[in-house]
DNA sequence: AATGAATGAGATTTCATTCAT
DNA sequence: GATGAATGAAATCTCATTCAT
């Protein structure tokens, strides 16, 4: 694809993509046809290549746009909130928001995220969610940092809290719970806050 | 396949659902070809047919396969064991343990795991995590009967726990951290029983 | 297949279509592959699908081609000739000589018309000599009500002539006998007309 | 196959040809599995082999058996009766009896008689037809020597006669014609031995 | 640039036949 | 001789990608 584009191709890039998530999600990587995302993009198959090298280009494109949309949504949201836990419990909570806003970018990202490791080692370079836990490991360093919380491997306490809302979401999104969303999201909070310790033990 | 197998059926049935796991866990399902299950079992393609209905049928069965003798591996060791608490914490550690000696296991439970909503509506009743997850629960009941951790909804915990382990071992796995699992496992029990809050706050 | 083709398609159709009835007369249904069918049409495999479903829509499509070809031929021809027993008579002498100028079409709706009951099962809307005993049924009433030949069951009567040619071409197309084409002809010809019964008995 | 068999042995040929007589006419040559005839003649796969050189071989066996056991029961029959022209009828009620009794048998001779010519050129002695049609001829002849029926071609009219019996019985057995066989037979037998001729005329 | 018809490589699955027991 | 598990060749059909228009 030129680097350049007109306002025309740049809509059009975006119908395929948007195109391709919505498809990708429902079916999986491999059961999508290209067909199938042109008939929806409103585009002829060949011009998909126009655009996209090849469909493996095409799953990377978009998880690419899509984590970079949701962190910014979220990070707009954020700048409006100063206390870091605050901002930290405020992220958990927008982040599931945003999935129940978008349902089929959740079950995109928790179907196809995790492609097999031959994808990873073709492009050794996607790392959609690298943005994305850097992003939670910042909340949670100033939250340490303003002593709100205690000083454990940031590393560890971010990946652990994309975990357990990712997995959660995922239970969710399968429908196998009945629990809400909500109460999800509360039950956790109070788990990591306070921990599973009784008070008075 | 019949349901009575001689021991020598026994063993290639294992050969090839032990092929396959290996296979599946370093391409994924669509990308292994039966040949190549079949190749490493040291039989022909059609017999992979005599012992499954089909790929499918392959996938499934071998996740059933894994998910119960990984289940039955930890149940036994903490079999030994019968403080609640000591019981929870020891799961933990054995859950992990166990992955780092099938390193190919744990690939494979993570990356296949999460089929297409399609596969799912295809095989309603194939759920290798329900019993997975249903143990972790009554761990957690337990604890929470005998007195040593708070009454939360002991769903919504068990999926967390299981969460958070299944995608710190994901990220391990994928090579993109340098911290040893040790340390997630410890950091993990630390947050969860005592909590982010400083002591003092 | 799209409703509606170019020339260009039409003529692609056409030459698949063709080839699938020369193949399929020369080896059977079963023995015929697609890539031959392909090759033959000058076409890649894959094209063959763009314009049939499967196999066994070539196969019916190309049987109705065939039949609807040679009634149109027949009756186009039987339109000069006014006197219904002239009419029936050169229905015969038609049929014989159509498929002495096609010889591979005669073996292919010879050879392959009795598909086993599992096909007219998966298939019952697929007559294909419906319309043209129908039409030798049309000519004998005529010869019947003009008072040319006797009341009789005109479906038997219509199904024995078909019979007839059917079989005797058969035989003559796998060579096992000597005789002429027209011999036959004349000969059944005649004994419809006259009877076995000697003049004076 | 050995050539002498026991008693034993010549029951287990016949089981297996009867099996596959059966089969072959339930769903035709190509979709008839060996192992479904084995499993119907209470014999293991591999046995069908012991008793036969492959499909193709059973296929002309079965054929031969059926027709060679077909043409007995009516010769038989028809050794009580003298008169030529008598026996001739016989002949064609006797053979629409016969597949009466034997339903399954007439789907076989009807459905598969017709193979592919390449099956007729990899076995040219295959000619299960001849003796029977042979023997119409003979009937025929006998008739006219004894001034019963006209001198024509009596090949042409031995064909012709099995032909208008086979197409009949194909129609009537595929259940497109509601008129019953007696009707057919009758309604045959009239035409040809009266002709179509108006008595007057 | 856009189209969509055409391509053809590739993978699952079947089943006739073999052969070790 | 009988068995039936194992074999592996073969064929349909799909679909990512190309390319003539």
């Amino acid at each position: 694809m030129t680097k350049v584009m007109t306002e025309k191709q740049k809509k059009k890039w975006m119908a395929i993509i948007e195109a391709a998530i919505e498809i990708f999600s429902e079916k999986g990587f491999h059961n999508t046809k290209i067909v199938e995302v042109a008939q929806k993009a409103e585009v002829a198959d060949g011009t998909v290549y126009l655009y996209f090298k090849n469909k493996d280009d095409l799953l990377i494109t978009a998880f690419q746009y899509l984590f970079k949309n949701r962190l910014e949504f979220i990070k707009k949201k954020l700048d409006e909130i100063s206390d870091p836990l605050e901002r930290l419990h405020n992220f958990f909570k927008l982040h599931i928001d945003y999935y129940e806003n978008f349902p089929h970018e959740l079950r995109f990202s928790i179907i196809e995220l995790r492609q097999s490791p031959e994808f990873y080692q073709k492009f050794p370079d996607f790392l959609p969610m690298k943005g994305y836990i850097d992003f939670i490991k910042q909340l949670c360093t100033a939250c340490a940092e303003a002593g709100e919380i205690k000083h454990v491997n940031m590393d560890i306490l971010a990946t652990m809290l994309y975990g357990i809302m990712d997995f959660a979401l995922t239970e969710w999104a399968l429908g196998y719970k009945e629990y809400s969303l909500e109460e999800i999201t509360n039950t956790v909070i109070d788990i990591l806050h306070n921990g599973l310790k009784l008070e008075n033990s």
